[in-house]
DNA sequence: CTGAAAGCGCTAACAA
DNA sequence: TTGTTAGCGCTTTCAG
């Protein structure tokens, strides 16, 4: 493989064919050619040239360069997406959504990873080398220096899924707190006396916003949480956390309620519960998860959740992006999204 | 909301600090300037300038502009992915997978969403304009007339989870006909009869590949399809093929095996044959699944089914592309991965 | 309505 | 080792 790499030729990138090419074909000068294909208010061009422009662009099969026009105008129509994983449908759909949208409304999507572990000082100076006129940073926080450098790259950013901490970083998220308060409250009200709780990734704000809520709504009752499990937002994890509340736990002693961070994650704890550790649910234990993915309609799960207006909170992203974009700032906007609780079959009412 | 715009000042973006800047902070040439942000081979410069541009570029905030680079380079260390739709794990862990290495080596990836009715050619052409180095095409089939554009600009593409038809377009592409043929021959060989297909959307090479490899599997047997399917890549799609396959059938008419084209597919047929028809899988009927999707694993299915070798796969389409893209063209590549089965519980031997 | 010319920020050949 | 200069392909005054 290498030896047949080296025995062939370096390529070369030819010159690409111009605007000035066209003009010379057309018989006219450079600047009527960017006229003509620069579709913006009252270009005065006649009929005539116009004609003789786009005949002479076919045939020399003319394109006009995006690379030369935003170094021109000082911007791309360029918006870059920095995202750390596509780990749940959440995050897929989020990303189709705005690639979609964005598209849609004259802007290309760039997309950069964050390195899974270290920080993202550098994917963020890659979007700014690349001169994204915004930037939509998913399920991560801006430092407040890494804000103030984008304000200096003139480059506004929004947080996606992620209230911002730093004062003056705008942000679209849902209200994660009050979901779990609502959460909270409805099984309270349904008479559940020990409630746990299975969480994400350790850190993630969106995992112990959560579980805040959830233990505001209880505390409300006088009840604290009755039990933890600390995993991922995998199925996998979902069976460890069954496996860790009834694994040689006596029976009165088992949770009456579970919360789960994902749909995933609870489907994984119903699934185990109720094969390894024979728990009816929702007789036994009800179960409540989060997103209202396709898999909570299923109907061996039926699974009552909180579903994300994920549509709602990506227009609204794109929305706030694009005003920054095209206007002077005039304030901060943090858009807590509320979630609404799905009833299904998988909480009991105890009363 | 309207309102407010228009009291607000229209954005003008102001001039970056440019290499200019720093030269002139630093007393040398802007050309020197640029010598020290190009790391390329031999720059020589002096420890002692070196270090007085770095300093001012630091205190004036200079990041060089990808951008005029690019003009100047005539490449853009931008890779275009188009891509369909993200249905399905494949796509989204591909998608992941695809950026990350990209980046990795150097580039980065501007996400371009083909329309899901109506030509790819618009979205190509914006890949085009933005001077991408090369595409990567997934899930769709470049025309004739496309491809020879994409000769004239010279911008490599490379397909992705499609077999190229058109002689000259390189591509990455599981051996879906060799999949199905391996299916077929591992359900003759266990001895079943009466064999069900599942697809995907009509019109899916990927389907009909499947299709075809798995009735030459049954043909060598003397075998044909015993029914057939037709859905989407949904669990609900699945749900509706074992409607069409028990829903007033009697039981001798029943297939005794099915191969479904996603393991969510699979899962969804199983649920429902399990659930309303009374089916016991495998005792009466055989499913095998494809893609190994993680619910493939789950205790409660244990789906057999065909893997793909996903990073082999994106990790070759990038090889290629790369090469494209150094090197002059030395004919045309056309991958085709081999799928592997993995036998787990759903079917039986009934030998 | 059209052309000439300046300049966006950079690289690279050529001189010094 | 460093500076000068000429573009890359485009938009946009400013004249005509």
């Amino acid at each position: 493989m290498i030896e047949k790499r080296k025995m062939v030729k370096r390529k070369v990138r030819q010159r690409r064919v111009s605007s000035v090419d066209v003009a010379r074909e057309a018989g006219v000068s450079q600047a009527t050619v960017s006229r003509v294909f620069n579709q913006k208010k009252g270009t005065n061009v006649s009929e005539e040239t116009v004609e003789k422009i786009m005949a002479a662009a076919k045939k020399i099969n003319y394109r006009p360069s995006v690379i030369a026009r935003s170094l021109q105008e000082n911007t791309t129509n360029i918006i870059g997406i920095i995202n750390r994983r596509f780990d749940s449908s959440f995050h897929m759909k989020s990303l189709d959504l705005f690639s979609r949208e964005l598209q849609k409304q004259g802007y290309t999507t760039l997309l950069l990873n964050l390195p899974l572990d270290g920080s993202m000082d550098s994917t963020l100076y890659k979007a700014l080398e690349y001169q994204v006129d915004g930037i939509i940073l998913t399920s991560a926080n801006l430092t407040s220096s890494l804000a103030s450098e984008c304000q200096n790259y003139d480059t506004p950013v929004v947080q996606f899924n992620r209230y911002s901490l730093y004062q003056e970083v705008d942000s679209v998220c849902l209200d994660n707190y009050r979901a779990g308060v609502d959460v909270g409250s409805y099984l309270v009200e349904l008479n559940h006396k020990r409630i746990g709780y299975v969480s994400g990734v350790v850190g993630s704000s969106t995992s112990v916003d959560r579980k805040k809520g959830l233990e505001e709504g209880l505390g409300r009752a006088g009840l604290s949480l009755a039990c933890e499990y600390v995993g991922g937002m995998t199925h996998q994890s979902g069976c460890r956390a069954a496996d860790s509340f009834f694994g040689g736990v006596a029976k009165d002693s088992w949770p009456d309620a579970v919360f789960c961070i994902t749909d995933d994650v609870a489907v994984g704890f119903i699934d185990q519960a109720r094969s390894i550790y024979g728990v009816n649910i929702p007789e036994d234990v009800s179960v409540v998860g989060f997103d209202d993915a396709p898999i909570a309609k299923w109907p061996q799960y039926k699974l009552t959740t909180v579903s994300q207006p994920i549509e709602t909170m990506v227009m609204e992203a794109i929305d706030i992006l694009l005003d920054l974009i095209k206007y002077e700032k005039s304030g901060v906007t943090k858009k807590m999204i509320p979630g609404s609780l799905v009833p299904r079959s998988t909480v009991k009412d105890r009363n």
